[in-house]
DNA sequence: AGCACGCCGACT
DNA sequence: GTCGGCGTGCTC
C-alpha cells in the first residue's frame, strides 16, 4: 500500500504537522510531492484541502483508521503550482523538509485567518437584550456560557471574536444559536491597507545619462525578444543603479507584467520606498518585518488579486504570489541577509534565477561590490555583465588613504585614533562639516581578560567570550546571559581583569575626550532598540545637530549625507581575522561602502583606512575602489583552496544537549558518508568555531567538491541515515550549501 | 476551526 | 428515562 503525508491547509498550531493518507489505485502514479490534494478530515469528512509533503510504503498511522485521497486538486498553471514547485527546488537545492520548504513559501498557517477578521456585532435593541436574558434565565438556570455572552453584550456593542472564544471560553455553537436567534450578527472584516501611508510627491524624472540609458536598453531589447536571464549590474556607488531598476520595472510592467524588488533588510528604509512610490503609486507595495502577519499576509492577496503589481521587500519578498510575474530585483546583491538562516537555509539569489525560470521572468541583481559568486558567474557568461562604471552626478570618488597603525603604536601612540586622522577631524570641525567614525566590529568580540594569567572570561551556556557593557555587566551575543563583572580572576585571583572592548560606546567616549566641543552621536545594536532609533538619530545628523557619527556596519549601508566630508575607518581589518574564507570579500565590501559614503555633496570627500595590515590585497583595493583587482585576487586564492564559487562546499552541523550525543552522531555520519563517498574531501568530524551555544554542543563536518549534485546526493544518503538513526536519539544535523557565516 | 461525544442537571 | 446545553478533545 502506498501512502501520503499531507499538511492540511488549515490555521492552527494544532493542525500544524502532517497527516497520512491512502492513496486510491488511479492516482498511484500520478501523485508527487508538492501537489495539492482534497481529503476528508475530522469525524464528519468533511473535505479539506492540503499538500502532499513526503510519499511512503510504510503506515506509520494505525491503517485501519487511515482515510484516501479524494482527489488531485489540478491547478498546473496556477501560481500556488509556481510557487510549490520552488519549494520542492529548494528542499533538493538547501535541504530540510518537504513541509518546511512549503511553509517558507506558500503561507499557509494564515491562509485562513486574515482574510477573516470576525467581530460579534449586537443586532437588537439593548432594551430587548434584557429582554431575551431574562427570559433565557426563566427557561433554564444553568446557561452558564449563555449567560456569559449576554453579560458580554450588556457592555459592548461589538465583540472581537477570539475575545469570545478565547477569553470567554464560548463554543462557535453558541454562536451561531444567538446568529439563528437575530440577537447578533457576524461582521467579517476582511479590508487590507496600504501599509504606505504617505502622499506621493510628484515625480521629477530623472533623465537617464548614457552609461545608464545603454545598459537599460540592453535589458529592454533583450526581454522584448523574449530573452530571459539573469543580469549583474555592476556600478559604482552613485552610478544611479535604482534608476536603471525603475526604467527596467516599468518596461515590464507596461507589458503586463509585476516586479518584485528584494532589498536588504537594512537598507530598507523610507527613502528607497519613496523612490518606488513616487514613481508607481498604488501599483507598490513594501513587506518588512515590523508588519504582522496578518498585514503581510494581505499584501500577499492583493498582489494574487492583481492589485498591486510591484511589491518591495527583504528576502521573503521573494515569494510574493504575483500570478504574471516579469522580473525580480535583487539590490546591494551581495549582502549576507539574502542567505536565509532558517531551515530550508536558501539563498535569494539563485531562488530568484529559479522562480524566474518557473515563472518566465528576468532577474537584475546589482552591487557597487558585487559577489565573488555573482561576479564569476558573470564573467563566464552565466549571467549577462552590465557596468556603471562611473559616478551620476559630477563629483568623483572619494580620496582615501591607508594609515598603518603598526607605526602609529611604534610612535607611541596606542589610541584607537591615529594622529592623521585626529588632525583631519580637527580640521573638519573646525571648517563646519560632519565626520563619520566607521567601527568595524564584526568578528570583534570584545573580551575580558586576566592579563596576570591569561584566563578569558566565557559565557557559561555558550563557547564565546563575553564582553564588558557599559552597566559594568558582561553579556553574552549569542543566548543574552549577563553576569557582573568579577572583582579578581577566578582562576589566579589577580586583580588584573580587564576588558579590550573596542565598542562603539568606547569610540563615543575617546572622541568626546579628545574633542570636547564636538558633538557626538552614536549608532548602534543599543541606540536603534526603539521603533524609530534608526532613523530619529540618522535624521539628527541630517540636520546637522551631531558633528561626528559613530556606528557600526549600520551606518555605511546606502545613507547619503551631504555634508560628511570624511570617513574613518577604525580597525579595518578586524574582519579580517575571522575564520572564514569571505572575510576578505566581507572586508573590502564594507570598506568599499565606507568610502563611498565620504563626499557625496559639493565638497571633496576624504576616507582614512586604520589598520595593521596595510599589504593585504582587500585593504588596498579597497582604498583604490578597484573592484576588478580585487576580484583577480580573491578568485585566485579561491581557485587555490577549492572554496566557492571555485568548488561548493556543504557544511553539516551536528549539534545535541549531549556531548557525546554529538560526537558519536558526528562520527557515525562522517563514517556512513566515507563508506558511500570514499574519495569526497571530508573535513572532520570537529568542534564548531563556536562549539557551543546555549548550552547546545556543536560538531562540523565539511565536505568540498566541484559538483553541487555530489553534494546533494551526499546529502540524501546522510538524510536516509539519519531517518533510521536510532542510536543518538538526541542529535540533530543542520545541512547548509555554500555557507555564508561558516560558524 | 469544526464537529461529535459524553457529561450533567432538569423535566416528564 | 430522555432532552437540551456545555465543555472537551480529536482530526490521518
Amino acid at each position: 500500500m502506498r501512502y501520503c503525508n499531507v499538511v492540511v491547509d488549515i490555521s492552527l498550531d494544532k493542525l500544524d504537522k502532517t497527516f497520512q493518507y491512502k492513496i486510491p489505485e488511479g492516482l498511484q502514479d500520478t501523485l508527487i510531492e508538492g501537489m495539492q490534494v482534497e481529503a476528508p478530515f475530522g469525524r464528519g469528512n468533511r473535505v479539506i484541502t492540503g499538500y502532499v509533503v513526503t510519499l511512503s510504503d510504510e503506515p506509520e498511522f494505525d491503517p485501519a483508521k487511515t482515510k484516501e485521497i479524494i482527489k488531485v486538486v489540478d491547478n498546473s498553471t496556477s501560481i500556488d503550482n509556481q510557487l510549490i514547485q520552488l519549494a520542492g527546488w529548494m528542499k533538493r537545492n538547501f535541504g530540510g523538509a518537504m513541509n518546511q520548504a512549503l511553509k517558507t513559501v506558500i503561507p499557509i498557517k494564515q491562509k485562513a485567518k486574515s482574510k477573516f477578521k470576525k467581530i460579534l456585532v449586537l443586532n437588537i435593541d439593548r432594551n430587548l437584550l434584557d429582554d431575551e436574558y431574562n427570559s433565557l434565565m426563566a427557561r433554564s438556570n444553568h446557561s452558564v456560557a449563555k449567560e456569559r455572552l449576554f453579560l458580554a453584550l450588556k457592555d459592548n456593542d461589538e465583540i472581537p471574536w477570539d475575545v469570545v472564544t478565547k477569553k470567554l471560553n464560548i463554543g462557535s455553537n453558541i454562536i451561531r444559536d444567538f446568529e439563528k436567534n437575530g440577537i447578533i450578527t457576524i461582521r467579517q472584516e476582511s479590508e487590507y491597507r496600504n501599509p504606505i501611508n504617505h502622499t506621493r510627491e510628484n515625480e521629477q524624472r530623472h533623465i537617464l545619462n548614457d552609461e545608464q540609458a545603454s545598459i537599460c536598453n540592453q535589458f529592454i531589447s533583450d526581454y522584448d525578444a523574449g530573452r530571459l536571464g539573469t543580469y549583474l549590474i555592476h556600478g559604482v556607488t552613485g552610478s544611479g543603479k535604482t534608476l536603471c531598476y525603475l526604467e527596467m520595472i516599468e518596461h515590464v510592467i507596461n507589458k503586463g507584467k509585476s516586479a518584485i524588488v528584494l532589498i536588504p533588510e537594512i537598507a530598507l528604509t523610507f527613502q528607497t520606498v519613496m523612490r518606488f512610490y513616487n514613481r508607481f503609486g498604488d501599483m507598490v507595495s513594501i513587506l518588512n518585518s515590523r508588519m504582522s502577519v496578518a498585514e503581510r499576509y494581505d499584501q500577499f492577496l492583493r498582489a494574487k488579486n492583481g492589485d498591486i503589481k510591484i511589491i518591495v521587500g527583504p528576502r521573503s519578498a521573494l515569494f510574493t504570489p504575483f500570478p504574471d510575474l516579469g522580473l525580480i530585483v535583487i539590490d546591494e546583491e551581495h549582502e549576507t541577509s539574502y542567505k536565509s538562516e532558517n531551515v530550508p537555509k536558501y539563498h535569494a539569489v539563485p531562488t530568484a534565477i529559479e522562480r524566474a525560470r518557473i515563472a518566465g521572468a528576468s532577474v537584475v541583481l546589482g552591487s557597487a561590490t558585487p559577489s565573488v559568486d555573482s561576479y564569476k558567474k558573470a564573467l563566464d557568461g552565466e549571467y549577462t555583465l552590465l557596468s556603471l562604471p562611473n559616478r551620476a552626478t559630477a563629483n568623483s570618488l572619494a580620496k582615501s588613504e591607508i594609515v598603518d597603525m603598526r607605526s602609529e603604536l611604534r610612535r607611541g601612540n596606542n589610541s584607537i585614533i591615529s594622529d592623521r586622522l585626529a588632525g583631519l577631524i580637527e580640521d573638519r570641525l573646525n571648517k563646519k562639516e560632519q565626520i563619520m567614525l566607521f567601527l568595524n566590529r564584526r568578528g570583534m568580540l570584545g573580551c575580558i581578560s586576566c592579563r596576570e594569567c591569561g584566563t578569558t572570561l566565557k559565557c557559561p551556556h555558550c563557547d564565546v567570550s563575553l564582553s564588558l557593557h557599559r552597566d559594568g555587566k558582561m553579556h553574552c551575543h549569542y543566548c543574552g546571559h549577563t553576569e557582573p563583572k568579577p572583582m579578581v580572576c577566578g582562576k589566579c585571583g589577580s586583580k588584573a581583569i580587564g576588558g579590550f572592548n573596542i565598542g562603539t560606546e568606547k569610540v563615543e567616549e575617546i572622541v568626546s575626550d579628545m574633542f570636547p566641543s564636538a558633538r557626538v552621536v552614536r549608532m548602534d545594536m543599543d541606540t536603534t532598540k526603539g521603533k524609530t532609533g534608526h532613523e530619529d538619530i540618522l535624521a539628527k545628523f541630517k540636520n546637522k545637530e551631531a558633528d561626528i557619527l559613530v556606528g557600526t556596519q549600520m551606518i555605511v549601508k546606502g545613507h547619503d549625507f551631504g555634508n560628511v566630508t570624511l570617513v574613518g575607518a577604525l580597525a579595518a581589518d578586524m574582519s579580517l581575522n575571522i575564520p572564514d574564507f569571505r572575510s576578505g570579500e566581507r572586508t573590502f565590501q564594507l570598506l568599499t561602502q565606507a568610502v563611498g559614503r565620504a563626499g557625496r555633496g559639493e565638497a571633496e570627500g576624504l576616507a582614512i583606512i586604520q589598520t595593521y595590515e596595510p599589504e593585504h590585497y582587500a585593504i588596498i583595493e579597497s582604498m583604490k575602489q578597484d573592484y576588478e583587482t580585487f576580484y583577480d585576487k580573491e578568485i585566485m586564492y579561491r581557485n587555490l583552496m577549492n572554496y566557492p564559487p571555485c568548488a561548493h562546499m556543504l557544511l553539516m552541523t551536528i549539534q545535541s544537549e549531549d556531548l557525546e550525543q554529538a560526537e558519536g552522531l558526528a562520527n557515525a555520519l562522517h563514517d556512513r558518508l566515507k563508506e558511500h563517498f570514499p574519495d569526497a574531501k571530508m573535513l572532520g568530524p570537529q568542534d564548531a568555531l563556536i562549539a557551543k551555544i546555549n548550552d547546545i554542543h556543536r560538531k562540523t563536518i565539511y565536505i568540498k567538491d566541484s559538483s553541487y549534485e555530489l553534494l546533494v546526493s551526499i546529502k540524501d544518503v546522510a538524510d536516509e541515515y539519519l531517518l533510521n538513526n536510532t542510536r543518538f536519539p538526541k542529535g540533530h544535523v543542520y545541512f547548509d550549501f555554500d555557507p555564508i557565516n561558516s560558524l
